[in-house]
DNA sequence: GCGACAG
DNA sequence: ATCTTGTCGC
């Protein structure tokens, strides 16, 4: 049965992966490395930002394990979606905090590749992620592992704080900070792992956004700024809402429903 | 030791 | 992540 572990505590998986991600820790750069500019002057010589990008992925509510994946590309300036491409997959590997990213990157760098090969002149010039960057137990998170993989700046965009560092929820309150559109996250060590957003003038639940890879949080938060129409930033939302109705119409092909009856009766 | 813990 | 109705607020 159970050879060195008796619980499925994945302790030798975990290891394995909090190894390769300090590997790849090694190629993370946290300043602006690309060519373009937010709203560059017309005497600058450098390109303006256009095409965001924005992935998620939702699941099947019969089976956990199956999931559906989505990659979007937004023009910033109007924030019509250009693009959109869908990948279903099976997560082998449940959800474990602070692993995230050997879950759900596999599924989005396939989809940033086929973009690449078919249509690179939409290809995005900074790609926002459901999740965190360097706001992370060990500052590497999902965001941060896409974008060293894929090589492409993104920015880590979380709904909920991340308890890392010393940071809590209710550290934020007490300062008053509510009253602020954002919020430095400084850890305990110091360090700013991220910025809590109030993405709208009346929103009380801020979004936690962090450095992902070749980006700096300063850039990183305007960008969300300016994308931001409702609480979630419309690339992110995008993903999520299309994904999300992807999943259903994916679920109830007789094909993949299959699947499910495989399962269901033996 | 116990609890907390992105999606 | 997903299951759900109403409901509080602008």
């Amino acid at each position: 049965m159970q050879t060195e572990s008796e619980s499925e505590d994945y302790v030798e998986q975990r290891r394995q992966w909090t190894q390769e991600q300090n590997r790849l820790k090694g190629q993370l750069l946290l300043h602006d490395d690309f060519p373009w500019k937010l709203s560059p002057p017309l005497s600058d010589p450098h390109q303006p930002l256009c095409l965001v990008g924005g992935v998620d992925l939702s699941f099947c509510k019969h089976d956990l394990t199956v999931g559906c994946g989505a990659l979007v590309v937004l023009n910033i300036n109007t924030m019509n979606v250009i693009y959109e491409d869908f990948a279903v997959t099976h997560l082998r590997m449940p959800y474990i905090p602070g692993f995230l990213a050997f879950r759900e990157s596999p599924v989005l760098l396939a989809l940033l590749e086929k973009l690449s090969r078919k249509h690179v002149d939409m290809y995005p010039q900074v790609l926002m992620v459901d999740g965190n960057g360097i706001l992370h137990p060990r500052g590497f998170g999902l965001a941060s592992h896409l974008g060293v993989l894929a090589n492409i700046p993104t920015i880590g965009v979380a709904k909920n704080l991340y308890h890392v560092d010393g940071l809590c929820r209710q550290d934020l309150r007490m300062g008053h900070d509510i009253t602020d559109a954002s919020t430095p996250l400084v850890g305990n060590s110091g360090q700013v792992l991220g910025m809590a957003l109030r993405s709208h003038p009346d929103c009380t639940k801020p979004i936690f956004v962090s450095v992902g890879h070749r980006i700096s949080l300063g850039t990183a938060v305007s960008v969300v700024q300016k994308c931001c129409k409702y609480r979630i930033p419309e690339p992110v939302r995008q993903a999520d809402i299309r994904s999300r109705k992807q999943i259903k119409v994916t679920s109830a092909v007789p094909s993949i429903r299959v699947t499910f009856d495989e399962h269901a009766s033996p």
